[in-house]
DNA sequence: GTGGTCTAGACCACC
DNA sequence: GTGGTCTAGACCACA
């Protein structure tokens, strides 16, 4: 479910982070529902468990997740607020980024009409 | 006219990329006009004209500008669609990763508006 | 009486160890009276037998409880002082690099009201 | 200035967090000037450079230094804002576990008086 | 030169 | 079993 390309120059844990926070929007690991292990998430993915453990406590910096001594990571609930703070981040940035490279507003806007409209159809 | 972050963690030679494309957005360096040299933008800047010319670099290398050996460099007459159509993508990724986490519609048009009405007082 | 936070990042035991200090201070644990078996106490709080009886080994390497074989743990008589030294001295040395921050004698006074009221309301 | 105790419980990089901070507490290191690079504080220290790294990521994170790529990094300024919360964060948790253990308000008042009454000497 | 990332492998504390 | 810390040494991007 996960995949990391480590020839990207974006850093192997930040991979994770982002398609980690994706799965848990997806609903894929729920709330208080552990994590894989850091051994068998490497091991799974075929990267070091150091990466993973920076990933993991990243995200438990972030909120997104708890740990439990001895038992391992846990989502966290607080209805997901940590999680869609980071997405808006992200989103924001990215916005900010066509702005400063003068893209029309009006441009943006119908990209937003499009990705929402397709939802209303479901 | 340019203003570097040298404390972001983006590279210096992005921010100056970033806002020449902006600036040729403007009309304030025109097509087929000169870009200053890499000794004087970056004495400009108090920056490494290794830094400067790296970006120069990357310009050409995406077509927005041009080399007349001996000369300097110039504004291609290209549209710029190439590089805004990069920047137009990560931001749709960007926003389609809001959507899948359930994120309001409304939520983003806000964030739009107050990002380009600042715009607008230009 | 006795909460444990499995979040935390402060091992159980430790939580426990504090925890029956505070009771025995409180009068809760009398003097030479007996101390909730392991057993009793691990399956009370849901929590490993064997984090219970690291607890009340450390309990006893401080001198504040005693062994009787084959009838369990005894709150000592001492008047835990000993512990109490090691606490005020964290405490001591906390402040002093309060003060040597330049932290304002008014500023620490605050906390511990604020600390010490809620206790008034027992 | 720095010293570390390999032997100890705490980990390296934490001792190293608390001792940077203060240094800058102390005035050592002033606002806006380098730190000693990863590489040089490591080799003094006679630890790794990924603990010291470690460190100074940490210390960033909390607003203490900001990093400029390719020179160093650097003490933040802000009033040094940062570096006060986290040692009133930490004398405050000092005091909360004093109260738990059944100490008396009067004997941390005692303390504290002590330890700002030596100031006024001065 | 600087910090940042990654790997391999060791050891520890906690449960 | 879990995560956390540390080391040794490699490679990269940036200025």
């Amino acid at each position: 479910m996960i995949s990391i390309d480590t020839r990207s120059r974006v850093p192997i844990y930040t991979q994770l982070e982002k398609q980690i926070i994706k799965l848990i929007n997806l609903g894929v690991y729920e709330t208080d529902s552990p994590l894989p292990s850091v051994r068998s998430m490497a091991c799974e993915l075929g990267i070091n468990p150091n990466t993973v453990a920076k990933a993991y406590k990243e995200l438990e910096q972030q909120g997104v997740v708890y740990t439990v001594t001895g038992k391992g990571l846990f989502v966290s609930s607080s209805d997901l607020s940590s999680v869609h703070k980071l997405t808006i981040k992200a989103a924001k940035s990215a916005l900010i980024d066509a702005k400063n490279s003068g893209i029309d507003k009006a441009t943006i806007v119908k990209i937003i009409n499009e990705i929402w409209e397709e939802a209303n159809n479901d």
